[in-house]
DNA sequence: GCCAACGTTGGC
DNA sequence: GCCAACGTTGGC
């Protein structure tokens, strides 16, 4: 199963909104970019991601879980993007900061230090195990 | 609040 | 189809 990274700007949508959306969870709507599009495209249900403040926090804070694949985002006009539905998992016991990713010798190639910009990204296995650890859990 | 990086748009 | 101009993102 692949791993994720999902950004949001903690004043847009925040995983505390997250968590008070519940097991019914929330659309991933927003993303206006062929790269993270194909990301969403390739989600497949019950895979899992990371919950990342942008901005403001500037950390990895909890997990989420994909549970409905991509299908059309309705707030895109122009009907070229799409989107699929998260839903919280678990808070990290450690929120781990970005400071703390560029810092660990295992992360030097995540896409949030090579492509910041990205908005939805893969996370290879490896990175996935050591951020958890880092997070506070396994 | 600044600005670098990057994606998108539109004129040619 | 190239590329300059522009807008947006997001770290600092």
């Amino acid at each position: 199963m692949a791993h994720w990274l999902f950004k949001s700007e903690p004043a847009t949508w925040s995983w505390d909104q997250q968590v008070a959306a519940g097991a019914v969870g929330t659309h991933w709507n927003g993303v206006r970019n062929h790269l993270a599009k194909k990301h969403l495209m390739a989600m497949q249900v019950g895979e899992h991601g990371f919950f990342y403040h942008s901005n403001e926090g500037k950390a990895v804070v909890g997990l989420v879980e994909v549970i409905r694949p991509y299908y059309p985002d309705d707030t895109d006009a122009t009907g070229r993007f799409g989107m699929v539905d998260l839903r919280a998992i678990r808070p990290l016991p450690r929120p781990v900061g970005l400071d703390a990713i560029k810092a660990a010798p295992g992360l030097a190639d995540m896409v949030l230090v090579t492509n910041s910009r990205l908005s939805v990204q893969p996370v290879s296995a490896a990175e996935w195990a050591l951020v958890l650890a880092m997070g506070g859990l396994d």
